[in-house]
DNA sequence: GCATGATCATGC
DNA sequence: GCATGATCATGC
């Protein structure tokens, strides 16, 4: 793979943050290709080598620059795992970098190699349990981190108390004990090794800086519960603008499409339902509701049949055959389109009518992207193929397929490789949609 | 003039 | 009843 089609801005921390979020809460074999990862034997360090030759598309290496060398950010990968019931424990220390006896000495700790591969760091959690394979651990955390202010007198402490006993020759005398959330730990590939030290000639072990698993366990924890609680007022914000929303329509639902239309004197159209929505939300006074267009929603009508299925899949705008060959799913459109917030107006059918029900917010999981972007990729090798005239059907993926969305049959668009087509668009499976809204409303009223 | 949001129409 | 192709009124 080139490196410009890395799927994230290697020179931003932010991008490669932002990138490595989407691992949260799922797996390696979700999230990568990576299948023929075999877990045969312990292979230390072999997941975390994984997550950078899978995940972000880079060859693992060892060399002293920091992962991501572009955005000066390290990668950390390391382990958690349950005692005692449900509590979460890092199952071991953070190593750092190793120590070398002979510069360390010369090292101020706030400019010390230590300090420089902590300045910034992508810390990565994953839940380690006995027997599962290593493809299928679940990711608990992606997190920038910093060392707190309030750790660095400690870490100094402890840096200092092992660099002064390299200063005063005796380098073989260090013990991990020697101190709090910072260690020297042994790092050797065998227990026999021993280096050199600069002010003694007593060989000692090889050591590394890592931080205690004891330290790592409350700072894992910390991020964990950091970003619950992100999530869980997002949420709460969500549910509160819901709400909102749901007051605004209240006084109309029950009614028929004709009589809202006679309400507000509209024409009648294909699209009758999308303005008397944005009648509904523009209130009287015209003034739209902040909270949705801040919340990034955007309304969808949905007419459900008596079944509960929808009578339409729902639409998006028409793509460009040239654009969709040249562009990645993660920086198309349609991808954009998929992230978004819907606001979906629920119309009920009613004998011969449709009446007004209610309004319930949607987000396609992320679970499901994988699936829309198959439908992509299928429609992206079509127009490669010259053949942008077949189209993905509604049987072929779970989520979504390609339908023409012009003017007329005559409405058509260029292709690459062969002659115009009619205008196309993806389209929301009505049957993925009925299953999205059963969902959501078996969250809302949970079972009695 | 045409993108958009959506429904209509047809055939199986 | 569903999948798929075709089409339409609005509004910027």
């Amino acid at each position: 793979m080139s490196e410009d089609s890395l799927p994230y801005d290697k020179y931003s921390i932010d991008s490669i943050v932002e990138y490595a979020g989407k691992l949260r809460g799922h797996t390696l074999r979700e999230m990568t290709d990576a299948g023929e990862l075999r877990s045969t034997k312990v292979q230390r360090g072999i997941y975390g080598n994984a997550i950078e030759e899978y995940y972000f598309k880079y060859k693992p290496n060892s060399n002293p620059e920091p992962d991501f060398s572009e955005a000066d950010l390290e990668l950390k990968v390391t382990p958690m795992k349950k005692v005692r019931g449900n509590k979460l424990v890092a199952k071991e220390r953070l190593v750092i970098s190793k120590i070398d006896y002979m510069t360390v000495v010369n090292e101020d700790f706030e400019h010390s190699h230590m300090m420089q591969k902590m300045k910034n760091v992508l810390l990565i959690t994953y839940l380690w349990e006995k027997g599962v394979d290593q493809l299928d651990y679940k990711i608990l955390s992606t997190e920038l981190w910093r060392i707190p202010k309030e750790d660095l007198p400690q870490i100094r402490h402890d840096w200092e108390t092992v660099v002064n006993k390299v200063r005063s020759g005796h380098a073989e005398d260090i013990s991990g004990s020697d101190t709090q959330y910072l260690e020297a730990c042994t790092k050797a590939a065998h227990g026999t090794d021993r280096t050199d030290q600069p002010y003694s000639s007593v060989r000692a072990k090889p050591r590394a800086w890592a931080l205690k698993a004891s330290y790592m366990t409350a700072i894992e924890n910390g991020l964990i519960q950091r970003r619950q609680r992100i999530e869980r007022s997002a949420a709460e914000r969500d549910m509160d603008l819901v709400e909102l929303v749901r007051e605004r329509f209240k006084p109309y639902f029950g009614l028929t499409e004709e009589e809202l239309r006679a309400r507000f004197g509209l024409s009648k159209s294909k699209n009758l339902c999308a303005r008397i929505t944005n009648r509904i939300l523009g209130g009287d006074d015209g003034t739209e509701i902040d909270e949705l267009v801040k919340a990034g929603a955007k309304p969808k009508t949905i007419r459900l049949q008596a079944n509960g299925r929808p009578k339409e899949s729902v639409s998006f705008p028409a793509f460009d055959y040239y654009k969709l060959l040249d562009t990645d799913f993660d920086a198309s459109d349609f991808y954009g389109y998929l992230q978004q917030k819907y606001l979906f107006v629920l119309y009920e059918k009613d004998g011969g009518e449709y009446r007004l029900r209610d309004v319930i917010m949607w987000q396609m999981p992320e679970s499901d992207f994988p699936e829309a972007k198959s439908c992509y990729d299928q429609m992206r090798r079509n127009v490669r193929n010259g053949r942008a005239d077949i189209s993905v059907k509604s049987t072929e993926n779970h989520c979504c397929h390609v339908r023409p969305h012009g003017r007329d049959s005559s409405d058509t668009k260029p292709q690459p490789y062969g002659p115009p087509v009619v205008k196309k668009c993806f389209w929301l499976n009505a049957g993925y949609v009925a299953e999205e809204i059963a969902k959501a409303r078996r969250a809302k009223r949970p079972a009695c």
